[in-house]
This record gives structure tokens, C-alpha cells and sequence, in this order.
RNA sequence: GGACCGGUAGUUCAGCUGGUUAGAAUGCCGGCCUGUCACGCCGGAGGUCGCGGGUUCGAGUCCCGUCCGGUCCGCCA
């Protein structure tokens, strides 16, 4: 029987015959006394081996790295220089009496000490191991004190906790979905849910006036580093709510798990409409950690000679900004080639820029390529309205407003980066008032949310000019990750069907589509909304990490593979032609 | 679909302008060592330079293709 757990042992179990079991983190062996670090997921504890214990002795001599021992023997306290203050256990050893060999190990593919480092593949092919390290031992473990709180919170206020179907229907927008083929119904599939959205509208109109669930969601999509093809949601939906409330009582929720879990004290959130935040940070998802705010500058250059300023400036579906930064005259020739092709990623076609090296001397306290094309009353101006100081660097961006905002947006996020220009170290908002609708490139209207998000604004002309229209929508954004959002929902199936006709989904569409929806919206859907918090996103920024794979126990690869199980694979034929599928390699035809 | 970075010993990496037998650290194996704690000392083993093709007298190094890992753009209602 195991006594004590291996990082609990303190001077207070001075005397103690303990039982320890856990891996064997190091081996010392000094000849004639043999020291065992063993490991256990509360910490580490240093066992002795004396020559006086004669079998045990022996069995030390063959222990190596991971191996799994259990060990018997009796604390003690450890005097002068053997204190090991760099230890939680240091002021302590165990004399070790006893030893038994649970199991071998072979030699680990990788070190597990904090001074070695594997690439993930290698970690991710061997994830057994290293989940074994501290750092992904409290990494889970947080993950789980964060889902404890987020049930004893919602359960506290009421929230029913509903499973909703893994296998579903695929639905027509949004994301690609996972596809399961159906055996009974050849040539018919499931797709894995994108969400729960509309089950947790479902039940709402079935009366359970609040629910929630940490709900697996599944997307077809390409990876990044925040994002995986199934990730886990905190689902919520609320009946008779307003807006506001939604955002109250999560918002509470939220910050609670901050104070909590991570000691930050995100305080009252506060709340930015979709344009604001466009406007000042090119961004729905701001990191306001720091300063940088966009300046448009573009009536100041609407006359000007320079045609990369004076096109857009004159153009209302483009955008002319500024972006002063402050003590920017450190930044070399070399820093700014780079910004330059990395604004070039977003779209953009170069990156303007003043120096200001002094205030007085006009023009001539200024260096930039661009000068030469600028009038001094406009330069004046700009440097007046973007608040220049000496050692500034101001840049530009010029161009399609979606280009602009993406380039300068992106600038911002890295050169506060690369400058450390965070004033704190935590900075959350609410982004509301989203755009109902949005067009792509190819002319085709999509909902900017989702098509059942309440939109606002004189919904007697949505469907005549639907770009008018915005929506009650809410996402929450803290440290520039999109942590969470949601809506109010459409609960009349009048809307509803205009929303559709507006995204081009004839009536026979939706209802073959979304008929139980529609359906169930006529037999008295109450109002409501919810929102939905990406469970992983919350604990990567909870435990510090930036790897969304670092806080999954399993996660896939950038090419949504799983290199522990090798999934995904081929499928046996035999199984094939049960499911009625029959699948020719590419250019096997 | 696209851009960029990487792939060399179990692991983390170096390897310059193409030129002897491809190195270091760590890990591993053996020996020594009774107070270390990333123990130390001595010795040893360990390589399909991701894969395929090409250029060349000669390729880890250059070129083309391809696979894998990562970061990003597109995409992600």
C-alpha cells in the first residue's frame, strides 16, 4: 500500500516509514550509496540506497530512468549542505529499505527534465511520456479545475447540463463537415456537429429555460496554432434574456475563472461596437494589452499629389491610417524591410513611414521616403492629429479598407510583440454590433455570425439592403483571442425566413434544410440567446501556453493527423462495401 | 489552394564558398567513486544527413520533385 505521495513529504514526516510508488526521474550512483529522484505526479523526492541494505542495493544498481519502483523506507531529515532548497521535498530524503521493480523502461526516445527540449513530433508520437512532464501534468490538470468551476458555477445558476447528438445532420453553411457514413442508409451520412446551436435553440423552446454543456465541436478546416478540428466549447443558451443579461452573467463567470485559476483580476469588461474596434485596431478581436490605436488620416490626404494616398482617400470602400509608435526611431533599416514584406502577407502593397526625429525644425526634423510627396500643411496636420513626439515612427497603410485594417492590425499585434509594449498583462472586451451579413469576393451573402443570430437595425429593409442590418451579437475577446461569442437568436419565424431568402436559401431550401427549426420556431419559441467560450482557447491563456496542442491530451498535427495512432488511415474494403462507399485512389480513375 | 522556416547520432543542434574518415552536447553502454541532487572522472558504442531524381571528378552542402513537422495567408457561419 502506498503511504505517502511523493512531493508531499516534508521535515514534519521526520521518522516516518513510508511507502512511495512512481517513476525514477534520475539515478546517482556514487559507488557506494546510490540517490533515486523518484517522481510521482505531486512532485519529486530523493531516495537513498546504502550499501547496509543489501538486496535493495542491488536492485537501485539496475533501476534506470523511468523505470516504475515501488519503494519502503523511512524519512529523514536532511542536515547542512544536503538541504536542497531548490526542492519542495529538499529538506527531507527517504532512506530507502526496500525496493520493487513495478515494471522496466526502456531508454525514453526523449529526456523528461526541464533543461532538454523534443520537437513536438517526436513528443506528440510518444504523448505517453511526455504528458509525464510537470509542465503538461498542470497544463491538464488546470484544464480540469477550469471545466469544475465552469459546472459548479452554471449548475449553481441554474443551467441544465444536455447532451446533444454527436451524429447529426451536415448543414449547408459555416465550416466543412466531418462526414460519417450511414450503414443502413447507403450513400447517406451523418456530419460530426460544428456546434450544438441548434439543438440548444431547440431546447430552449422545449422549456429548460437554461442550459449548458461542454460540447465537443468538430471542423473541417485547416489548422493553426489556436485552432484543431475538434476542440471542446462551454456551451450556454438562456430563455427571456436580453442581450445584456447574456453577457452578465458568463461575463461573471469568465472572470471568476481568471481571479481563480490564473490570479488576474480581469475586472469589468468593457464593451466595444464591431466598428470601434475596426476603426481603432483593424481588428474584431483587439489585443488591448497595449496602445497603437489606427488614426485615419484619409481626408488629410485626399488633395495630395501621392496617389497611393490620394486613390484610397477618395475611395469609400478603402482606408488611409496611421499608426504612430512611440520611441519607433530605435527601429533599423532591416526591422522595417521586415515589417514591410510582413504587411505584404495581409495584402498589403507597402508600408509608408515618418520618422520623427524633431518637432522643430519642420520638415527638415523629419526623415521618409514619402516626404518628398507630402505638402508641409498635410504632414503637419497628420503629425497633429496622430499626437508625434520626437523619436516617433509613424506608418501607413493605404488601400482597400479590409486590406488596410488586416495589415495594420496585424502590425500592431507585432510590433508589440517584438517591443514588449504591454502595459498589462491582462485586457479583455466585448466586440458587439457585428454586421448581420457580408459578401465575398464572388458576390455570395453569408451571416457574419451564424444565420440565426437576432439582427438589429430597421429589419423592414434587411432584405432590400441587407448590408444595413447589424445583429445582437457578442464575442468576447481577451489578450486578441477570440475566446467566446454568441447572440441573441431569432425566436420569430418571420425573421427567420428572411434571413434566409436574404442568404439566397429558397423556402424549399430551408426547409428541407432546417424544416424541424422552422417547424419548431411556430409552436411558441421563447426568446433567447447564449453564447459559446472555446474551452481550450480559455486554458492556453490560463496556463500561459500558445500552443492550443499544449493543453490537449491528444491533440492533431497541422495536417489534422494523430501521430500517436497514425489516424487517420485507410480502411479495409471489406468495410468499405458495407457502407456501400467505394473509393479510388486520386488519379486512379 | 498558397507563402515561409525546419528535417544530420536516441534527443537538441553545428557543419562556412561542393573537397580526407560527418562533429558537439546530452542521453545510452562499460569501469571507478559513500552525500550527490542537471553528481564527477575514464573508456566505448551509436548516422539511410527525411525520401526520390538531377548537376558534378566529387553532394549533408547546389537544382528539381516529394513526404513529414511548424508558423502564417486563404479558410474557420
Amino acid at each position: 500500500m502506498r503511504s505517502h505521495l511523493c512531493g508531499q513529504l516534508r521535515g514534519s514526516h521526520t521518522g516516518d516509514e513510508v511507502s512511495l510508488c512512481g517513476w525514477v526521474h534520475r539515478r546517482r550512483d556514487h559507488g557506494g550509496v546510490i540517490f533515486l529522484d523518484v517522481r510521482d505526479y505531486t512532485g519529486i523526492v530523493q531516495v537513498v540506497y546504502d550499501p547496509d541494505t543489501v538486496a535493495a542495493f542491488a536492485l537501485a544498481d539496475q533501476v534506470r530512468n523511468e523505470f516504475v519502483i515501488r519503494i519502503n523506507g523511512r524519512v529523514r531529515a536532511r542536515e547542512g549542505e544536503a538541504v536542497n532548497p531548490k526542492m519542495a521535498t529538499g529538506m527531507v530524503e527517504v532512506l530507502g529499505l526496500e525496493l520493487t521493480i513495478l515494471n522496466r523502461s526502456e531508454t525514453p526516445p526523449f529526456q523528461l527534465d526541464e533543461y532538454s527540449s523534443a520537437g513536438e513530433d517526436v513528443r506528440l508520437r510518444h504523448r505517453t511520456i511526455d504528458l509525464r512532464r510537470p509542465e503538461m501534468q498542470e497544463n491538464l490538470r488546470l484544464r480540469s479545475e477550469a471545466t469544475q468551476l465552469v459546472r459548479n458555477f452554471l449548475h449553481a445558476q441554474g443551467f441544465v447540463d444536455i447532451e446533444t447528438p454527436i451524429l447529426t445532420r451536415a448543414t449547408p453553411e459555416g465550416a466543412r463537415d466531418y462526414l460519417v457514413p450511414s450503414r443502413i442508409h447507403p450513400g447517406n451520412f451523418y456530419a460530426l456537429p460544428q456546434s450544438p446551436q441548434i439543438f440548444k435553440q431547440l431546447l430552449m423552446m422545449s422549456g429548460f429555460d437554461r442550459y449548458y454543456q461542454i460540447a465537443r465541436c468538430f471542423r473541417d478546416e485547416d489548422l493553426r496554432a489556436d485552432r484543431q478540428p475538434e476542440f471542446t466549447q462551454i456551451d450556454i443558451e438562456m430563455s427571456f434574456v436580453d442581450q445584456q443579461e447574456v453577457m452578465d452573467i458568463t461575463e461573471q463567470m469568465i472572470r471568476k475563472l481568471f481571479s481563480e485559476l490564473a490570479d488576474a483580476d480581469l475586472g469589468e469588461i468593457p464593451v466595444l461596437p464591431y466598428a470601434e474596434a475596426m476603426r481603432l485596431y483593424g481588428s474584431d478581436r483587439p489585443d488591448l494589452r497595449f496602445g497603437l490605436p489606427l488614426v485615419d488620416v484619409e481626408d488629410l490626404m485626399k488633395e495630395v499629389e501621392f496617389k497611393v494616398f490620394s486613390g484610397p482617400a477618395n475611395d469609400p470602400g478603402c482606408r488611409v491610417a496611421a499608426l504612430r509608435l512611440p520611441g519607433g526611431d530605435r527601429l533599423t533599416r532591416k526591422n522595417l524591410d521586415d515589417y514591410t514584406s510582413f504587411v505584404s502577407i495581409y495584402g498589403a502593397r507597402g508600408l509608408a513611414y515618418i520618422r520623427v526625429n524633431s518637432l522643430d525644425e519642420g520638415m527638415a526634423g523629419l526623415q521618409s521616403p514619402i516626404l518628398k510627396f507630402l505638402p508641409e500643411d498635410v504632414v503637419n496636420a497628420i503629425l497633429e492629429r496622430v499626437g508625434a513626439e520626437v523619436n516617433d515612427l509613424i506608418f501607413f497603410g493605404a488601400g482597400q479598407a479590409g486590406i488596410v485594417n488586416d495589415a495594420l492590425g496585424a502590425l500592431r499585434n507585432r510590433l508589440a510583440g517584438d517591443l514588449d509594449l504591454y502595459q498589462r498583462p491582462w485586457a479583455s472586451c466585448w466586440v458587439v454590433d457585428f454586421p448581420m451579413f457580408e459578401e465575398s469576393d464572388d458576390g455570395v451573402i453569408s451571416a457574419v455570425h451564424h444565420p440565426f443570430t437576432h439582427p438589429a437595425g430597421d429589419l423592414g429593409r434587411m432584405e432590400e439592403d441587407p448590408f444595413s442590418i447589424s445583429s445582437l451579437s457578442h464575442d468576447l475577446v481577451i489578450n486578441g483571442y477570440e475566446v467566446g461569442g454568441g447572440s441573441i437568436r431569432v425566436h420569430d419565424p418571420d425573421i427567420q425566413q428572411s434571413i434566409f431568402r436574404v442568404l439566397r436559401l429558397s423556402d424549399n431550401e430551408a426547409n428541407i434544410k432546417f424544416g424541424f427549426l422552422l417547424d419548431a420556431l411556430k409552436y411558441g419559441a421563447p426568446p433567447h440567446g447564449g453564447v459559446a467560450f472555446g474551452l481550450d482557447r480559455l486554458v492556453m491563456l490560463l496556463s500561459g501556453v500558445t500552443a492550443i496542442r499544449d493543453v490537449i491530451a491528444f491533440p492533431k498535427t497541422q495536417t489534422a493527423t494523430c501521430p500517436l495512432t497514425s489516424a487517420p488511415d485507410k480502411i479495409d474494403p471489406e468495410q468499405l462495401k458495407e457502407l456501400g462507399i467505394s473509393v479510388s485512389k486520386p488519379g486512379e480513375d
